[in-house]
RNA sequence: GCCCGGGUGGCGAAAUCGGCAGACGCAAAGGACUUAAAAUCCUUUUUCGCGCAAGCGGAGUGCGGGUUCAAGUCCCGCCCCGGGCACCA
């Protein structure tokens, strides 16, 4: 199960967990060994702080928080084994993190580098790329973020991009497709090549990233981004530096989304490979530094931004491509850039080529003449995972003035916190200032030496979970290899869509981490993802600050945690979003306590024993229940089994009361007895509270979801006769009922001669009758 | 701009493979029980026209076309809403 409950328990998890929970009580009913996790998070970053605040020690907090979330969700009855449960704030859990960062570390897959960073003033922590969202904090939506320049410790996702990408091939099957195509568009692999322009009068190369290296005669001036290192060759001048810096500075504070494009030009000049002219270089803030080389020879002829900025700058415009079915674009007049593929003119020896052969050999030339090579790049960056907060695991470094960087030995692990930190409320590490913890000896050499302060991002804590998951005890590694290959990779894994590019692009990193350490083989953690819809009510996401928030302790307090998470399933499919309407949980109240009333109402001696009718000999009013309840179990079964809609589910629990209700009066004993028994047990993967209690009113011991599920008898199903509609040119006019397997010859006479639709044949030719066998008749007349 | 979802009664929704549109629930109205209320039980409820009525007929799944005996469902072209990405070279 994906989302980490943080402090507050709200509807999304509730609803999380009631599919996740009705699942695993299927499975188990079924016969099935399952593992049910919980997802931990560290509980509570957002009120970490403040419970700081309170003077309250953090750790007394957490374990605090943890034993009031365990309560929670008791008392909705989920049915977590808190035995195997995973708390990323155990020790345990801290060791084998920093294990892991230190193997990382020794394969070069942990580094540390200056860079600028996201910075969320309200978490007063730097933040993932991944973990801003729209320019603010994925935790505090309204706070944007800073850019500080920091040195951070960073894990290399890059090198794995190809194969994060690749493998998603194999999840095509059991992963929504918006997940995959938000990943795929996350990992933004772009592939090209980079070419290399020699700088006019220098030695130096600026080298340049291109998809459309076909474009490069079309290419009338090199544009870099203002951080490029070559600036500060270029530009010598300290009022052309302070322009450029004043640059940086009013892109950053303008909206990301609609910054002015900016340009300065440098004065200096660019060798173009191929045709060894002459074109300026310009400084432009478009240009971003964090992508491709940072620098671009601008096509203005062939692409957008290109355009715009040539057009403002006087900068010429040369086209090179033509449509395949046009003509080239004339320098004087064009008004738009031509950016789809064609034809290759204007262009020296490649001139008549298509665009795609044309990027190939010319790729190839520069590649054989040295100025160039084949290049994918990704829009991916390196997970930024140091963080300046109390909460989270340690980094294991130690630095040393001597020795340098320092791994913590493999033997002193693991580094827990300190418990006796006071709170700065300020941009730093409240680590920083706890002397017992920051001063060290240096593992190699025993001067003094300072230990990092910064702490793990507690996206790490989840990224592997679930592996501790299956062996939580384990003190000699992080879990069980063989123990874990039982279970992995995870069958069905079920959370919300606002993880698909954090937290399960993470765990897929991680897992291949994983498998070059040979902890595990397989290279994706989970076959099937299940992606469930928000919580909304009132047509907005359920949050604080809109006063919307519905409270699952209130809903259990009013209605009882089976009709809180009865109503969360039944509202709507689980992959859709969920409008939270307070009055509907009425209605499932309403139902469970119709079902309570007639299973107790028909469970005693009496009642059951009365059985003098014969099991053979059942009255019309039998047969009719019977045939119900197991169209019933054959409709929740295949729910199960394939789509996961408990709302019909649900929905068809509601219709077979409702019939039991209308014969309760003319039903025997015998099949009162049969009904409650199948009846509670199909309750019991929505409503466990109830249908345990009912089920001990039948008489039972065993735990309710340990006993097995229904089996449906098709021949029971099955209804007696078949009711046909009869349509006249697609419009229906009456229905005919017969036996099952009437042949076609007999349905299209009894169709005809119908009382119903007589009179819509009169004075009309017959041209056509279709007839489906038990499904229905169409006459075509005209 | 690109990539995903979605659009069906007063509301949440159902229709699983092209075959009776609106299951189930909410809300509303009426009735039974009750001194009364709540709770419970029963009935009605897509819409328009005709009818005292049982009923009969027409229209109807965002819009416009198309395929088909038959379209909420498939195809083409749009509109609107939600989500993701976005100077990504």
């Amino acid at each position: 199960m994906l989302p980490y409950p943080s402090g507050q328990l709200h509807m999304g998890h509730v609803r999380n967990y009631a599919i996740g929970d009705a699942l695993a009580r299927y499975m188990w009913m079924r016969g099935y060994d399952v593992l049910h996790p919980m997802g931990w998070d560290s509980f509570g970053l957002p009120a970490e702080n403040a419970a700081l605040k309170q003077g309250r020690q953090p750790r007394e907090w957490t374990l605090g928080n943890i034993a009031a979330m365990k309560r929670q969700f008791n008392r909705l009855g989920f049915a977590f084994d808190w035995n195997r449960e995973v708390t990323t704030s155990e020790p345990a859990y801290y060791r084998w993190n920093q294990w892991f960062f230190l193997k990382m570390y020794e394969r070069g897959l942990a580094y540390r580098k200056e860079a600028l960073l996201n910075w969320c003033p309200e978490c007063a922590t730097v933040l993932a790329n991944e973990q801003v969202v729209n320019g603010c904090c994925w935790r505090h939506e309204t706070t944007p973020v800073e850019q500080r320049a920091m040195k951070q410790w960073f894990l290399k996702i890059t090198a794995y991009a190809a194969e994060l990408l690749d493998d998603m091939e194999q999840l095509r099957e059991g992963w929504p497709e918006r997940v995959l195509a938000m990943q795929r568009n996350w990992i933004g692999q772009s592939e090209g090549a980079e070419v290399d322009f020699a700088i006019d009068g220098s030695t130096d190369n600026i080298r340049v990233f291109t998809t459309r290296i076909d474009t490069i005669y079309g290419a009338t001036c090199l544009i870099i981004a203002p951080q490029h290192p070559s600036v500060a060759k270029l530009v010598t001048d300290e009022s052309e530096r302070l322009k450029i810096k004043e640059m940086i500075d009013k892109t950053a504070r303008q909206d990301p989304s609609s910054v002015e494009k900016l340009g300065l030009p440098t004065g200096q000049s660019a060798i173009h490979p191929f045709t060894n002219a002459k074109i300026p270089i310009w400084i432009g803030n478009f240009v971003l530094m964090g992508y491709g080389t940072g620098a671009i020879m601008a096509v203005p002829a062939h692409d957008e931004r290109d355009f715009e900025f040539c057009k403002a700058h006087g900068i010429p415009i040369r086209p090179v491509i033509r449509p395949t079915d046009g003509a080239l674009a004339d320098e004087a007049t064009i008004e738009a850039p031509f950016t789809e593929y064609g034809i290759v003119e204007n262009s020296g020896e490649w001139s008549g080529l298509g665009s795609g052969e044309a990027r190939k050999k010319m790729t190839a030339f520069a590649q054989a003449h040295g100025f160039g090579n084949e290049s994918i790049t990704y829009r991916l960056k390196d997970w930024g995972i140091s963080r300046q907060r109390y909460w989270g695991t340690p980094i294991p470094m130690i630095y040393c003035p001597s020795c340098g960087l320092v791994p913590v030995p493999e033997t002193d692990l693991p580094v827990l916190l300190p418990l006796d930190v006071t709170i700065t409320g300020v941009g730093q590490s409240p680590l920083e200032a706890v002397a017992s913890f920051i001063n060290v000896p240096c593992p190699v050499c025993g001067a003094a030496a300072r230990r990092e302060s910064d702490t793990m991002d507690t996206f790490i804590d989840s990224s592997w979970y679930f592996y501790r998951y299956c062996d939580p005890h384990n003190d000699t590694a992080p879990f069980n290899s063989q123990t874990a290959a039982q279970w992995f990779p995870i069958d069905q894994y079920i959370g919300g869509v606002e993880h698909a590019i954090l937290h399960l692009i993470y765990s897929r990193f991680w897992t291949k981490v994983m498998r070059d350490i040979g902890l595990i083989n397989n290279p994706e953690p989970v076959k099937r993802l299940f992606t469930q819809g928000m919580v909304i009510k009132d047509g907005a996401k359920m949050s604080k600050s809109l006063g919307n928030v519905v409270s699952p302790d209130d809903m259990v307090a009013q209605f009882g945690a089976d009709a809180a998470r009865m109503y969360s399933l039944f509202a709507a499919p689980p992959d859709r979003d969920l409008d939270w309407q307070q009055e509907g949980v009425s209605g499932i109240n309403r139902f469970l306590a119709r079902a309570f009333r007639y299973v107790t109402r028909n469970s005693s001696p009496e009642k059951l024993d009365s059985s003098e009718v014969d099991d053979t000999v059942r009255s019309e009013a039998d047969r009719t229940v019977l045939r119900k309840l197991h169209q019933t179990v054959a409709k929740i079964t295949n729910d199960f089994d394939s789509r996961w809609h408990f709302n019909t589910s649900i929905a068809s629990l509601m219709e077979l009361l409702n019939e039991l209700y209308a014969l309760e009066s003319k039903v025997s004993g015998v099949t009162l007895q049969i009904v409650s028994n199948t009846l509670t047990r199909l309750l019991a993967p929505f409503a466990p509270y109830t249908a345990q209690e009912l089920w001990e009113t039948l008489g039972h011991t065993k735990p309710v979801f340990r006993e097995s599920w229904p089996e449906f008898d098709p021949e029971l199903a099955k209804e007696d006769l078949a009711e046909i509609p009869v349509q006249v040119n697609g419009k229906l006019r009456g229905h005919l009922r017969v036996q099952f397997g009437t042949a076609k010859d007999d349905l299209q006479r009894l169709a005809l001669t119908h009382e119903k639709v007589q009179p819509f044949l009169a004075s009309k030719q017959i041209v056509k009758v279709i007839v489906v066998p038990d499904r229905l008749v169409n006459i075509v007349a005209k």
